[in-house]
RNA sequence: UGCCCUGUAGCUCAGUCGGUAGAGCAGCUGACUGUUAAUCAGCGGGUCGCUGGUUCGAGCCCAGCCGGGGCAGCCA
């Protein structure tokens, strides 16, 4: 747009600065970091400006020209003035910083900041950018149930679905009568698209989903959310191997694009959320993620003089404070942990030779922790029958669609699970996972 | 769910030994010819989370409850 251009900016007022021959309003749209600023001449051409404070939504029409101040290029010099929605004295957003708690609870309102500008703009974006990731490379995007019947997804407890009366249950024989439930059985919300998403990729060959997941877990973290969402690739004809470049891959792809497209967000997590995110990413994206076994990973722990409160041992499940270590301290970037112990991982981890490990893969980033669990998945139909019983499944037959995969044309498939919120507060900087999301659900929190 | 921290003005916080409430920002009034979280002068603003207890007297000490946060577990 040429200077001199008539303009028309709507937007809402950060700050307004009054003089007696000059006044400055900064207006934003929500579109990008920057404000526009107008200067408006003889400010008592309008008495309107006595009324815009912090929040207001204006109109302001005027020509665009080059600045005649220091700290940007060009403003508005203003001729026309509109008061559109006025925001008075109680507007909670002042112009100066505010804690990340207060702005929770003015979850409303607080999309209007500048992190929040910030973050949403980049949850968008990088929405988009799965999308892209995988269409570009002939995954295809199906969508898995939301409501789900199976109770064993093995993945914490569930959200129950239900339309029967609480107050007044149908019974039967002493014991509530699901049949007489809307689906004539239990439902829960899901907490994975994983086992459906295993039999579109028996059909299709690569496939993903992305879509909201839902955990009752009792969880009072700063990396926990009961509702989030989820990206998941399953690939037909893959094994471990692939399933590690993919995801370290797809991460690398989604940290370049908040870089590229995302400029001016990213320097300013990088200047006040996160010294340095920019640079941190800047260097993963060219290096490689490191990888080692779960018996490798085990054995730099014990040998690292470290007392950790949880000791270790081979066979444990790794506790924050292990991850954290090879991560931070040990490799300083992102670390795929794969071949796990059977006893502690799900029974549709295909087993390794050995008898005593399984083709899992967790993928570590520094402050985040676990952002990635995968697996290449059992596609042998005896070895995961077995393993459905040795893990304590006592109704194998409400499985039967998923051992049919393995019964009809099983072929070797993998996949992971990466949650999209976990990924954004890697990238952005952002400490808590109910600042990553507009409306976050949490244990004893649901509002807006 | 466990352990720890925390709740004072619209916001961010200070509040000494238990003696009856304070600053910055925001708002209002005024000053200022170009500001950048503008600056300068002045003004108004409080159920100290709630309930009870100890005390002559509680923002401060004690108990219970409610809210918020951090860490851990569960996991993405």
């Amino acid at each position: 747009m040429p200077v001199d251009s008539p303009v028309t900016i709507l937007g809402w007022v950060r700050t307004v600065r009054t003089g007696k021959e000059v006044a400055f309003l900064e207006v934003n749209d929500g579109s990008c970091m920057k404000n526009v600023q107008g200067v408006v001449n003889q400010p008592e051409r309008f008495p309107i400006l006595d009324k815009i404070l912090t929040g207001a939504a204006i109109r302001m029409k005027g020509k665009l020209v080059a600045s005649a101040g220091k700290g940007q290029k060009y403003e508005v010099a203003v001729d026309g003035l509109d008061l559109v929605g006025e925001a008075d004295a109680t507007f909670p957003l002042q112009k100066k910083r505010h804690s990340m708690e207060f702005l929770r609870d003015i979850a409303h309102l607080r999309p209007r900041t500048n992190t929040f500008g910030a973050v949403n703009r980049l949850r968008s974006k990088l929405a988009f950018a799965i999308h892209k990731y995988y269409q570009e490379r002939g995954f295809f995007y199906i969508h898995t149930p939301i409501i789900s019947a199976s109770d064993c997804e093995g993945a914490g407890n569930l959200f129950r679905v239900t339309t029967v009366d609480l107050h007044h249950p149908p019974m039967k024989d002493g014991r509530l009568d699901w049949d007489a439930d809307f689906f004539g059985t239990e439902a829960y919300l899901t907490v994975s698209g994983q086992l459906e998403g295993e039999l579109l990729a028996t059909a299709l060959g690569d496939i993903y989903t992305f879509g909201p997941t839902f955990r009752a877990e009792n969880s009072n973290t700063a990396r926990h959310a009961a509702e989030f969402w989820m990206i998941e690739p399953e690939m037909a004809w893959a094994e471990l191997e692939d399933n590690m470049n993919l995801a370290e891959d797809f991460l690398k792809f989604l940290f370049r694009y908040a870089l590229d497209q995302c400029k001016d967000e990213m320097d300013f997590f990088s200047q006040w959320v996160d010294p340095g995110v920019r640079e941190t990413l800047e260097g993963i994206v060219q290096s490689k993620f490191e990888r080692l076994p779960y018996s490798e990973a085990i054995r730099i722990l014990e040998r690292s003089g470290e007392k950790f409160e949880y000791p270790v041992s081979w066979g444990i499940d790794m506790q924050s404070e292990h991850e954290r270590y090879l991560t931070e301290r040990t490799f300083k970037k992102p670390v795929i942990v794969y071949d796990y112990p059977e006893e502690i991982k799900a029974f549709y981890m295909r087993l390794n030779d050995d008898g005593k490990t399984v083709r899992a893969m967790d993928v570590l980033v520094p402050k985040v922790g676990e952002i990635i669990g995968g697996s290449q998945r059992e596609e042998r139909f005896d070895i995961l029958v077995d393993r459905m019983k040795k893990k304590g499944i006592e109704n194998v037959e409400a499985y039967s669609w998923y051992l049919d995969i393995r019964r009809y044309g099983s072929v070797p498939h993998a996949g992971f699970g990466l949650g999209f919120e976990r990924a954004l507060m890697y990238i952005s900087g952002m400490g808590n996972i109910r600042d990553v999301v507009p409306f976050p659900r949490v244990p004893r929190w649901a509002k807006f």
